[in-house]
DNA sequence: ACAGCATACCGTAATGATTCCTAACTAGGA
DNA sequence: TCCTAGTTAGGAATCATTACGGTATGCTGT
């Protein structure tokens, strides 16, 4: 299931593109690292995307996973959240969104909110620096975790 | 230099109290360990944390700061701050605020907005569960860097 | 001040996520 | 097809973090 209005096929070819004006080959497992990311809304970690992709790979590398996911997110083809379990996930959706993070399970939750989007920096932050984006996380427990406080979701 | 209203020595004995409250015993130790987290800013690591402290307890034990912070975390005395680095990081004020991440450096600071702190979570968020708190990361350079692009802050 | 008990401490070894190394391989252009 | 820079597989290395075993220390009641 996707979390985009793209289909996964569009999405995919949208990647090759962008590889190609970026220098980056389109190689195979690069493509289904990408596919495999971009095809779940779980905003999975490096072993979950290695997991998935070695279905369709059996001889794929955890380094090569880890290796394109570093790349994608240096070319801006895909996005890191930090999570606090130290394990960093990504995300292939680039449109704006924001998370909902369930503080006792882990799990996100894409959301969307015009009044979010059109969020504007304090004047405070100018000293600071100049921003180049915005990431906007609301944290609590989800459902599943408030019916069953021990499980995992 | 701390980013508190409150004097170091208040926010020492507030720790105090808060861990006879949870059953925690007021060590050295941890004293020290939560005194280098609320004297600084800077939103240290562990690793930054332990140094610190070792210049006032030579003997202390990185696994004793480790420990320590998971447990003042778990008590919710202090705050775990998820960077892109898979390296945690800590802050010991509680108050709403955000941040501002150089995404050169890594050097975090702190923000204040009045809008965000009044800020109702949008409908598409109650399906999903209780929104606890709203946490704001701003990426981008900061003034240092953007000055001497080589140099760490 | 002292005993008893739980908790915390230290040093070190282990774990788990991530990255490095390098020889072999491949995509994409000439 | 051939060349070559970029990429991969696999295992070893690294780094942050956590677990373990023995010892020491803080707290409570005497």
């Amino acid at each position: 299931m996707t979390h985009n209005k793209h289909s996964l096929r569009e999405r995919v070819q949208w990647f090759v593109e962008r590889c190609r004006e970026a220098g980056l080959k389109a190689t195979h497992q690069r493509m289904e690292i990408y596919r495999e990311l971009a095809g779940s809304a779980a905003h999975p970690d490096a072993e979950s995307v290695y997991r998935g992709v070695k279905q369709r790979i059996p001889a794929i590398s955890l380094d090569t996973v880890y290796r394109n996911l570093k790349t994608l997110e240096e070319h801006g083809v895909i996005r890191q959240v930090a999570m606090a379990d130290h394990r960093m996930r990504f995300d292939a959706d680039l449109d704006p969104h924001h998370h909902f993070v369930c503080t006792s399970c882990g799990a996100i939750q894409d959301f969307h909110s015009a009044a979010l989007d059109s969020f504007a920096p304090p004047a405070s932050t100018r000293t600071m620096g100049d921003v180049d984006s915005i990431h906007i996380e609301l944290r609590g427990v989800c459902r599943s975790c408030q019916r069953e406080p021990s499980r995992a979701c």
